[in-house]
DNA sequence: TGTACATCAGTGAACGCGCGTTCACTGATGTAC
DNA sequence: TGTACATCAGTGAACGCGCGTTCACTGATGTAC
């Protein structure tokens, strides 16, 4: 049984975004790939802009599904900080795992999405995931806040933000971090290993004292 | 009295990189911006590949020297883990501010000179990267892993990637993070305040709890 | 000092290429009467 | 049940555009004798 065209295009992309980038992946790279033709990209998703919002969509469905579930269990307790964060940080990289399942590129593409969500280039999509995202993410974000009781809105802002691309980076650039330690190191790590590192690192990096909003001198 | 062209078309590309990315950055753009011919890129740089190298050379230049010389103060001291290990990320943020004197894409940047080392696309830069600055690097690595004496070098080797993520993340979107600042808490914050931000996170999260290489779950 | 030649910085126009997009078209399926 | 038409998924070829690069060329400066 032949997987439909909109499918195929859609897997092939989301492989190829992942693994090189939005700017540098052609539509043709996709469709040959795929094996459909070249205009059944702009048939079924009017544009390259389109494709890669369709992409998006289809990625984080299942992850805004499993997250809400989490907050809403997270966001009923109020006294153990430190268990909350690790708990949330904990459920926030499985949610990712899961959906990474086997398939490291579409981690990268995670990542990519994020870093995209912030920069100018691909303006377009950076809109598209503000509107179609920001109450989950303001949802973890509020709960975050909760505990991180020492620090203003504002310092809260910078410190998710560290933390954010701490996450960013490592899911960005697992692949070559993990050939670079196979080399180094002798040590053959998959994703399960390497987010774990993460949590404990990220639950001492919100408990960082606060400091006052000074220049650095 | 007017600039020499190499030192024109430098400028701008610098700016532009930083700016728009590598690839996102056009030779028609940076020549006419500079004000010079088209092919005076390939006549001196040979080609944009090239021109690129350039750019990256003469960033990390200053930053070199001035890390060298910190380092080497810094490699000294071996007791007090906590404050060495403060100073050192000041250090190494200060210098970057040096760097970035004004220009806030020379920020920019800087990050993502960084991220290319680690990514696949630009491969010509990152094998550049790693074979002009390795020994510096591996340098700040060795003084930093003396800081963390409870990981063993696989775990040193994490999170350092951890912190480094964290430091590129801030850097690549300082501009937009401050854009978003202002209009949520009405406050104009300059890189000086928002690198200070990161010294301490950076410290605590270096000295989380170290956790066995085990999977998530 | 004058002349012939070499070197160098910079130029204008063109080259070939890969890109996203468009469009007329085909063939299969669905629908109305 | 049969026919006419509409809708839809998909196709092949071409379009215009911006890209990095190339090349023959110009004019100024340096050098040898």
């Amino acid at each position: 049984m032949k997987k439909a065209t909109v499918e195929r295009i859609l897997d092939t992309a989301e492989f190829e975004f992942g693994a090189h980038g939005f700017v540098e992946t052609s539509l043709r790279t996709i469709t040959s790939k795929a094996g459909v033709n070249l205009a059944a990209v702009n048939y079924h998703f009017g544009s390259k802009k389109g494709l890669i919002q369709a992409v998006a969509n289809r990625f984080f469905e299942p992850l805004t599904v499993g997250m809400q579930k989490r907050l809403e269990v997270l966001g009923t307790q109020h006294d153990n900080h430190h268990q909350v964060l690790t708990e949330l940080y904990r459920g926030l990289l499985l949610e990712t795992l899961t959906i990474a399942q086997r398939t490291p590129s579409r981690v990268a593409l995670f990542a990519r999405l994020i870093n995209s969500a912030y920069s100018q280039s691909q303006g377009h999509l950076r809109k598209h995931l503000t509107h179609q995202y920001a109450p989950l993410f303001l949802l973890l974000m509020q709960i975050m806040r909760e505990h991180m009781p020492s620090m203003n809105h504002e310092q809260f802002f910078w410190r998710f933000h560290h933390l954010l691309g701490m996450m960013v980076f490592t899911l960005s650039n697992s692949e070559a971090l993990a050939a670079i330690c196979a080399v180094e190191y002798a040590a053959q790590r998959e994703l399960p290993e390497i987010l774990q590192q993460l949590v404990s690192v990220l639950v001492a990096a919100s408990e960082a004292p606060v400091t006052p909003m000074e220049k650095l001198a």
